[in-house]
RNA sequence: GGAGGAAUGGCAGAGUGGUCGAAUGCGGCGGUCUUGAAAACCGUUGUACCUUAUGGUACCGGGGGUUCGAAUCCCUCUUCCUCCGCCA
């Protein structure tokens, strides 16, 4: 959420970045400056009209005890009106309230300046790549059939016990996700980042405070009973820790990581994404997340690019990173990069991880202020996260990209987390 | 699942209808003293919003109600504790 001192201040260059969204503010925000004249008017006058009830409040509390009971009694009629005034008034404030919220729940987080325009992913500026791409013979295949011939995941039982989208992996490969969990985990850890182990459900305030609320509330799995939500990603319950939280400016940055399943809906997804282990409804991710001062949340996030750049090349898979255009990049985020790995029986690029600055969006929503140490004022904290990494298309790339007659062969990095360094 | 008790500022803990945003202690911050530190003493120490010269309003787990006036009374929800039952 943007705050509304910068709407204020700054409508016209808020409506000029969003441009780069492709969205058009200019709606919202003169409906949000008019909204928010309003309430302010109205708050203006309620505050009076309180302080005049506590005033005479106050009166007839001592009118009572110098037992001039006549004279309280007078002071006591007159306060229906101000009453009545006061109802009327905080209720068309907190309806004033509502409405300004509504309008500023609809406005996308500014894009940093350096992120390009563009409609979508075609648009998206490639600043990186790197490893092999391997040599596959005629008979190499996507990693579906491999799944199959080596047995170590089951698309049809998986479907058969849940359905589409939920894999069941098997022997090697249950193994093998295992061993990239904790792989990825102990790397965030030697980077320094506190390891947690979330809840998969979280309530509504927390959904709202990350951001997944209410806009894309299709896209996670709700349990109406108790009305929890499964949690699309990890981000959601490691960030709102931080909910409605003042920290010590000493106590930044925060980095912590977490390895959790992911449940996503993806409504209106289909065809030839889906394959394999391409798109799921569950899928596992190690995810990083950062709490960070504004003026080091760039720093952050380059650090944050590299770290999962590294974890990749350890794994030895060919990857590009891209900084997401305009089009492309999330409600939530200021800067966004991509990291894909390629997956060579395929010819796809798959996208592995999404590390982004929210700069203070999430922040705003979540009310996590850290207290300046200068001002002793509070101040919204930046948020990052990103991921490092999300499994399933690691595994594709790893099956597809290593696949040899006699088997496949592990990246030696990966062999000490496995006990073995070929699947056949 | 059943029965009882509780929820107050960073923490501990008073406060059962009026001047209570809230005693007191601890902690934190600033100062005096000291070569320095400790101790002692003095001061200060919640958040948000409105208005800004001041000043005002709201918040004592959440929501609602009674009252001129609620931390205090009533309803409701949530969480925690104790006991019983069930259980990985």
């Amino acid at each position: 959420m943007l705050t509304l001192p910068l709407i204020r201040e700054h409508s016209d260059t808020v409506i000029k970045r969003l441009k780069i969204k492709n969205f058009d503010a200019t709606e919202i925000v003169q409906k949000v400056l008019e909204t928010d004249k309003q309430r302010r008017e109205i708050q203006t006058e309620l505050d009076a009209r309180q302080a005049d009830l506590n005033a005479v409040s106050k009166q007839i509390g001592i009118l009572f005890k110098e037992g001039k009971n006549e004279e309280a009694q007078e002071a006591r009629e007159k306060t229906a009106l101000l009453k009545e005034r006061i109802k009327t008034l905080s209720s068309t404030l907190s309806e004033s309230e509502n409405v300004l919220n509504n309008l500023l729940v609809q406005l996308p987080n500014l894009p940093h300046e350096s992120v390009p325009p563009g409609k979508g992913e075609a648009d998206n500026k490639k600043i990186a790549e790197g490893g092999r791409f391997p040599r596959l013979s005629n008979e190499a295949v996507p990693h579906w059939d491999l799944a199959g011939k080596y047995d170590i995941i089951d698309f049809e039982l998986g479907n058969k016990i849940t359905g589409s989208g939920f894999p069941l992996y098997k022997g090697k490969g249950a193994k093998l996700q295992r061993a990239l969990i904790n792989f990825f985990l102990d790397e965030n850890q030697k980077a320094g980042y506190t390891e947690f182990l979330p809840p998969l459900m979280v309530n509504e305030d927390s959904g709202f405070g990350t951001g997944q609320l209410p806009d894309k509330e299709g896209q996670m799995y709700h349990v109406a009973l108790d009305n929890y939500y499964l949690i699309p990603t990890a981000e959601v319950p490691v960030t709102n820790i931080y909910r409605e939280v003042i920290l010590n400016a000493s106590d930044l940055p925060i980095k912590n990581t977490a390895y959790t399943p992911c449940f996503r809906r993806e409504a209106g997804s289909y065809g030839k994404d889906v394959r394999g282990l391409n798109r799921l409804h569950q899928f596992d991710k190690v995810e990083i997340v950062q709490i960070q001062h504004p003026e080091r949340s760039y720093q952050a996030l380059e650090e944050m690019v590299k770290h999962v750049e590294q974890l990749i090349q350890k794994l030895e898979l060919p990857y590009r990173i891209l900084q997401l255009c305009g089009g492309d990049i999330s409600f939530t985020s200021a800067l966004t990069y991509d990291f894909e790995v390629y997956a060579a029986a395929q010819q796809k690029w798959l996208e592995v991880s999404s590390v982004s600055n929210f700069e203070s969006f999430q922040a705003n929503r979540l009310k996590l202020r850290y207290r300046d140490e200068e001002t002793k004022k509070t101040v919204l904290a930046h948020t990052l996260n990103g991921s490092s990494l999300a499994l399933p298309r690691i595994v594709a790339a790893l099956l597809e990209n290593n696949q040899q007659p006699d088997g496949i062969h592990l990246p030696e990095i990966l062999v000490p987390y496995t006990g073995f360094d070929v699947i056949s």
